[in-house]
DNA sequence: GGGAGGATGCCCT
DNA sequence: GGGCATCCTCCCG
C-alpha cells in the first residue's frame, strides 16, 4: 500500500490553465466521489474542452445565465447540468477566471466502489459500461446539481475531488471532434481520450432532431 | 454492432 | 415553444 502523489489532489494551479492544457492532462486522473453508500473512484478516460463564451458550443456562448453562472467562477470548481429531462453531466472549471471554460468528463473505469456504481446503473452489461458516457459517469458517481459549483480542490474529504492518479504517457493521448456537437464548433478537435481504451464512448456526429407531432 | 425513435423536464428566447 | 454537451429499447443484419 504505497502513499505516494497518486492519492493528493490536484491543486488550484492545474485547474487555472487554459483549457485546451488542461482536458488532455485530466487523462488517467482520479475523481472520487464520496456518499454516505461509499465512496466510488473512476479513472478518467475520455473529456472533451469547451472554451467559454468563445466557443459556439459552450453553454456559456451566449454569456451568464442562471443556469451556467458556476462555469464563469473560479477554476477547480463543478459545473453539473441537468439535460434531455433526465441526465445530469459534470464538468470542470478551468482557467482564468471570467473565461467559463471547462472540461466535460465523458468516460472514465471505475477503479474503486464498483458495488456502487453498479446499483446506480442497473442497465450496464458490464463495467466497461458503468461510465462509458458523461450522463453514465455522472449516475455511477451519484452526481446530481447539489453539486453545482463545488470545489474539488479542496481536499479528498469532500464529496468531489480529483487526484493525480496514475501518469499517462503522452502518446496515449488522441483527439477529435467533439461528440454531440454541431454548427461553427465542430471541427473543433477538442475531445481526447485514451487509445484503445474499453470505456471510451462511442463517437456520435451530431445530428439535428426531427419533429416529433 | 448499429441505426431509428422515443423518453422527459428544464432553460432560454 | 424549441432545443438540448444523452441514453435506452427495439429491430435489423
Amino acid at each position: 500500500m504505497t502513499e505516494g502523489i497518486e492519492r493528493t489532489p490536484l491543486t488550484r494551479d492545474f485547474f487555472d490553465r487554459s483549457v485546451l492544457e488542461v482536458a488532455p492532462d485530466l487523462l488517467g486522473r482520479t475523481l472520487v466521489r464520496t456518499t454516505e453508500a461509499g465512496p466510488v473512484e473512476v479513472r478518467l478516460t475520455e473529456v472533451e474542452a469547451y472554451a467559454g463564451e468563445i466557443d459556439p458550443g459552450s453553454h456559456a456562448f451566449r454569456g451568464r445565465t442562471q443556469r451556467n453562472h458556476a462555469m464563469f467562477g473560479p477554476p477547480g470548481h463543478a459545473y453539473v447540468y441537468f439535460t434531455y429531462g433526465m441526465w445530469h453531466c459534470l464538468n470542470l472549471v478551468c482557467g482564468p477566471e471570467g473565461r467559463a471554460s471547462g472540461v466535460l468528463l465523458r468516460a472514465g473505469a471505475i477503479e474503486a466502489g464498483a458495488e456502487w456504481a453498479r446499483e446506480r446503473r442497473l442497465t450496464a452489461r458490464n463495467d466497461n459500461e458503468l461510465a462509458k458516457g458523461p450522463a453514465r459517469l455522472a449516475t455511477a458517481l451519484g452526481i446530481d446539481r447539489t453539486l453545482n459549483g463545488e470545489d474539488v480542490v479542496a481536499g479528498p474529504s469532500g464529496p468531489l475531488s480529483v487526484l493525480h492518479g496514475t501518469p499517462l504517457p503522452r502518446d496515449q493521448v488522441r483527439s477529435g471532434p467533439r461528440t454531440g456537437v454541431g454548427g461553427d464548433g465542430a471541427h473543433q478537435p477538442w475531445r481526447f481520450w485514451i487509445d484503445g481504451d474499453p470505456t471510451v464512448s462511442p463517437y456520435r456526429a451530431h445530428a439535428p432532431r426531427r419533429r416529433t407531432t
